[in-house]
DNA sequence: CATCGATGTTGAG
DNA sequence: TCAACCTCGATGG
């Protein structure tokens, strides 16, 4: 589900909240038992996010590698030090539920937007707890710590005071730090790890000279990391780009311009926790589109609907198992 | 309540 | 190229 700056504020979380405690770690599960055998009692030491692949360390030089796939997702509960971007008026963050205390909550609006600016002294606020039929409404409570298993959860990461649930993830693995590099080394620049400059001229390069579409290479993790299905819809309109382009017949300007758009729209994700790809929508606009909910793409999930620049039907086409969102006239 | 589909990747054929 | 993986909100009856 979470494209790249999902994964980033997830990150974030991870080194608020867990890195640099020892952590009691369980599979309830027990489709990583050994696995969470080998973490359990560990500290955890240091966190990164790298496209959609997050990696925790703990002592002794041992990564744990996590990809959340499409459905993957991390539940917070317990004394939570939230992120202050994060929106929690509902208890949702980014694609990390959260149950208990948070410390240093900003004020939500109702769209879920942060408005607070500054940061005050931290405070503590109860959030919006998600209530099952069997709870008793002490949550929050130490009868209720740890918090009761619900559903698959294929890694539990426990501190003091902080559960983090890992449930559904499409990857969960242990790896010595030289496999840990590997991975990293078959990504493609990410805006938020590497050098903005060399990622921009590292992905002009490879998209220059493949004659693969330039829909498909978007979507290819060893081209650019964290794009997904949203974000490639959204940065092919924002460039007014055909994605049946080869790569090596997009112009050089062009290919620049949407590794910029990228950079951009990342940072925005991360700090906002939505995909805002109308970004030049004022507050009151965005809030309205929020509120009407699925309407704040200019493209993705429009099919049929009409192209808010040109009024022209918003056409679907399938692209290797993926649903690809254009505008044939804007983007002819 | 059953079914569908999704912001993703992998590996078999 | 396609099924499998795995979860859950949205949708329809």
């Amino acid at each position: 589900m979470p494209e790249g700056h999902s994964v980033h504020r997830i990150a974030r979380q991870f080194d608020r909240n867990i890195v640099g405690r020892v952590v009691a770690a369980s599979s309830p599960q027990g489709r990583f038992a050994e696995g969470a055998e080998m973490i359990d009692g560990r500290a955890a030491t240091a966190v990164r996010a790298v496209g959609k692949q997050m990696f925790l360390e703990f002592d002794d030089d041992l990564w744990l590698r996590v990809h959340l796939g499409m459905y993957g997702a991390w539940d917070f509960a317990g004394e939570v030090v939230a992120d202050p971007t994060i929106a929690s008026a509902n208890g949702r963050m980014g694609q990390t539920n959260q149950r208990g205390t948070v410390i240093d909550d900003p004020v939500m609006d109702a769209a879920g937007e942060n408005s607070l600016t500054s940061i005050g002294a931290p405070r503590r606020t109860r959030v919006h707890v998600r209530m099952s039929e069997q709870t008793t409404g002490l949550a929050g409570d130490e009868a209720d710590w740890p918090p009761p298993v619900v559903g698959q959860v294929r890694l539990r990461l426990l501190t003091d005071v902080t559960c983090a649930d890992l449930r559904g993830p499409t990857a969960c693995a242990l790896q010595t730090p030289d496999e840990v590099s590997a991975t990293i080394a078959k990504l493609g620049p990410d805006p938020l790890v590497d050098d903005v400059a060399r990622g921009e001229e590292e992905f002009t390069a490879v998209v220059r000279r493949k004659p693969t579409a330039i829909g498909l290479l978007l979507m290819d993790q060893s081209v650019v990391s964290g794009i997904g299905n949203v974000y490639r819809a959204e940065l092919l309109f924002r460039a007014r780009q055909n994605p049946h382009t080869p790569g090596r017949e997009v112009p050089d300007d062009v290919v620049r311009g949407i590794w910029r758009d990228w950079v951009r729209l990342l940072s925005i994700g991360v700090e906002s926790g939505q995909m805002m790809t109308m970004d030049d929508l004022s507050p009151a606009q965005w809030r309205a589109a929020m509120a009407r909910r699925d309407d704040r793409h200019w493209v993705y999930h429009r099919a049929g609907l009409p192209c808010r620049v040109c009024g022209t039907s918003i056409v679907v086409e399938e692209a290797a198992g993926r649903k690809l969102y254009w505008c044939p006239k804007c983007q002819a």
